[in-house]
RNA sequence: GGUCCGGUAGCUCAGCUGGAUAGAGCGACAGCCUUCUAAGCUGUAGGUCAUUGGUUCGAAUCCAAUCCGGAUCACCA
């Protein structure tokens, strides 16, 4: 149980045997921790009790207060003030919860629990290049995976890869007109990037011929359908469909081009999944769906034969399922993909880490599924995220107006080799040694960058401005444990103390202000770690590491470790270091961020 | 127009299941390295928490309305 629930358990018992005619039910305890300016630890709002009771805040206080530190070893002292009851927490809690908990590498994490859940992230194009904004999502996918480990779920971590459709036909037609067989291996280019390049040409060679149809009197609607290569991609799509051989050929080509792109752009990030769907495998799946939901009568047909479903009784509008030729929208292969991945693992619950663009989307994925009677339909849960932005407005692939994910990690890296070379405290380091620390800080600063926002907020990035490396922000946190285990080198100190210097830990009995600060915010730990991921919010572990490196800073800086003012203290404070170490490890590792032991 | 999301310091953001004088970082200014890593620490300046009204002992937090910004509402994906 968390010291706060412990405290309030405690509180809510002591009121109740006072005051039974208190409803606690009603009138819950609250519990905070002390503000700063007040002795004590954590406080109990009495307010709501005043009234029922008509007694004076201070003489409630006093009384509950009394109780509380008579009965229970727990607290050592309280003062009131105002309707605040301020309890102070015995130095013994805290010294038993470090020696508990100092060196415990599941510190926080939470047992095992017989589930499935998916999340489903990245789920690129395969188009173009992965961009800055696409970073968002992977990172926050892994992230949300991570902590659903630690807090004892089964995760699948799933890529939906849309390999198929109009935007893939687009690249290959300009790649044909105007690559002369490039490939990845001739001219040296990424894959990814190289069918990029053709997804961005194809719209130069749509625009010329655009403006050249409306010049010649055409209207800009009529242009946009009859531009020839237009016409041209929608063949292409026509002769993929139908499984033309120099069509897949081609298609299987690029594809592969991009694919193999991703994944050293996916190595990089050190991003993995466990289950791919292909978009080409699924994209009929949902046909059947929506033949049984007109069959059961949830759904509807129009004239011409296309069929829809009338969702305005729940305040959205009447949605297409299925063309009148028969062939799917993509709400149906949605469909039919969540009925797949739910039976493909015995899912208790499926993230969709997507855009927030797509919020109206998903809401009607969920509904239509409940409708059609899907027992996946309550396990589907959106995980809406805000777009990264630039200064001048979205990222479009097909302008090029996009930050380029490898150009950005690329120059991260490259940033923070000239600033740790700058440092000049990585002396002794191998040129290997230097990069890989490098690539730690550069890549580090990356996902903190983007993980430290509240998801559901919109980002606007600036590419003039690098990311900074101070302050709030991954090189921070690494810095505080690069200095811990400085200390733990110069002491060499074994991550398991010996027998001595733990009695000698345990005899120290006055604990000072900035430790106990640090010991309260350890304790924090597994809350925090559970309510991100309740909340599915990498953000929060975030801050907490971030709070928790800011008060080691501030306690290293007052404190000396190796010359500390006696034997219990030194032996007290370096399992205190020790402790803030892991967790800080622990919790950035959630996030994909390892920390160095040296920079 | 309907629905949804956001608006807190010059900038980027915490705080939002109601609690004490609204917090960090960046930027600005002033200090701190013969003592464990100064990628750090300490301090100063900087706020009508978009606006108005309501609920309450108490509102940045809850409710309503308004204003601003964004997303979305395709036989596109």
């Amino acid at each position: 149980m968390s010291l706060s629930a412990e405290i309030k358990h405690l509180v809510s018992t002591t009121i109740a045997e006072l005051y039974p005619e208190v409803d606690l039910n009603a009138t819950p305890i609250s519990i905070n921790l002390t503000k700063a300016e007040f002795e004590g630890d954590y406080t109990v709002v009495l307010f709501p009790y005043v009234k029922t009771l008509r007694m004076k805040p201070d003489v409630l206080g006093n009384t509950i207060g009394e109780k509380l530190v008579a009965q229970h070893s727990l607290f050592s002292k309280f003062s009131v003030v105002a309707g605040f009851l301020n309890l102070t927490i015995a130095d013994k809690y805290f010294i038993d919860l470090l020696q508990r908990n100092f060196n415990d590498k599941c510190y926080g994490t939470q047992a095992l629990k017989n589930n499935k859940v998916m999340v489903e992230y990245s789920s690129p194009n395969t188009n173009k290049p992965l961009h800055f904004g696409h970073l968002r999502n992977i990172f926050l996918g892994a992230a949300v995976s991570e902590i659903l480990k630690a807090t004892g779920n089964g995760v699948v971590k799933a890529n939906l890869i849309n390999d198929r459709g109009i935007h893939i036909c687009k690249s290959m037609i300009a790649w044909k007109k105007t690559a002369n067989g490039a490939t990845p291996e001739s001219t040296g280019t990424k894959g990814d990037h190289l069918v990029g390049d053709y997804y961005v040409k194809f719209n130069e060679l749509y625009k010329a011929e655009l403006a050249q149809l409306i010049a010649g009197g055409m209207d800009e609607k009529t242009a946009e359908k009859e531009a020839p290569i237009m016409k041209e991609a929608q063949d292409m799509l026509r002769l993929w469909e139908a499984g033309d051989p120099e069509t897949m050929q081609l298609w299987k080509a690029m594809n592969g081009w991009v694919y193999e792109g991703f994944n050293v752009t996916y190595d990089k990030m050190g991003i993995s999944f466990d289950k791919w769907y292909y978009e080409s495998e699924t994209y009929l799946l949902g046909k059947k769906l929506v033949e049984d939901g007109l069959k059961k009568g949830v759904l509807f047909k129009k004239e011409n034969g296309s069929i829809w479903i009338d969702l305005s009784a729940d305040g959205l509008d009447e949605k297409l399922l299925l063309r009148g030729d028969g062939t799917s929208v993509y709400i149906t292969q949605d469909l039919g993909t969540a009925k797949l991945k739910y039976e493909d693992f015995c899912l208790s619950k499926s993230i969709y880490v997507i855009a927030d663009e797509q919020n109206y989307h998903m809401q009607v994925l969920q509904l239509i599924l409940a409708k059609l009677g899907e027992p996946c339909a309550p396990t589907i849960h959106h995980l809406s995220y805000g777009m990264v932005e630039l200064p001048t407005g979205r990222m479009k692939s097909r302008e090029g107006t996009v930050v380029d994910a490898d150009d950005m990690i690329a120059e991260m890296v490259q940033l923070a080799l000239e600033q740790t070379k700058q440092q000049g405290k990585t002396d002794g380091f191998t040129e290997e040694e230097l990069n890989q620390l490098a690539e730690m800080i550069g890549l580090g600063a990356l996902k903190f960058y983007l993980l430290r926002v509240d998801p559901k907020k919109k980002m606007i990035f600036d590419p003039k401005e690098s990311i900074d490396l101070h302050g709030f922000t991954a090189t921070f946190i690494q810095y505080a444990h690069a200095r811990i285990c400085s200390i733990l080198r110069k002491e060499q100190v074994e991550l398991l103390p010996s027998a001595a210097q733990l009695n000698a830990a345990k005899a120290k009995t006055d604990i000072h202000k900035l430790e106990k600060d640090l010991l309260k915010h350890l304790e924090l730990y597994p809350t925090v770690l559970n309510n991100a991921s309740n909340e599915l919010n990498p953000s929060e572990m975030c801050n907490y590491c971030f709070q928790l490196a800011q008060l080691f800073n501030g306690f290293y800086a007052e404190l000396s470790i190796s010359k500390a003012e006696s034997e219990e203290a030194k032996h007290f404070r370096l399992m205190l270091i020790v402790m803030t170490a892991l967790v800080l490890r622990n919790g950035m590792k959630l996030m994909g961020i390892a920390l160095p032991e040296k920079m």
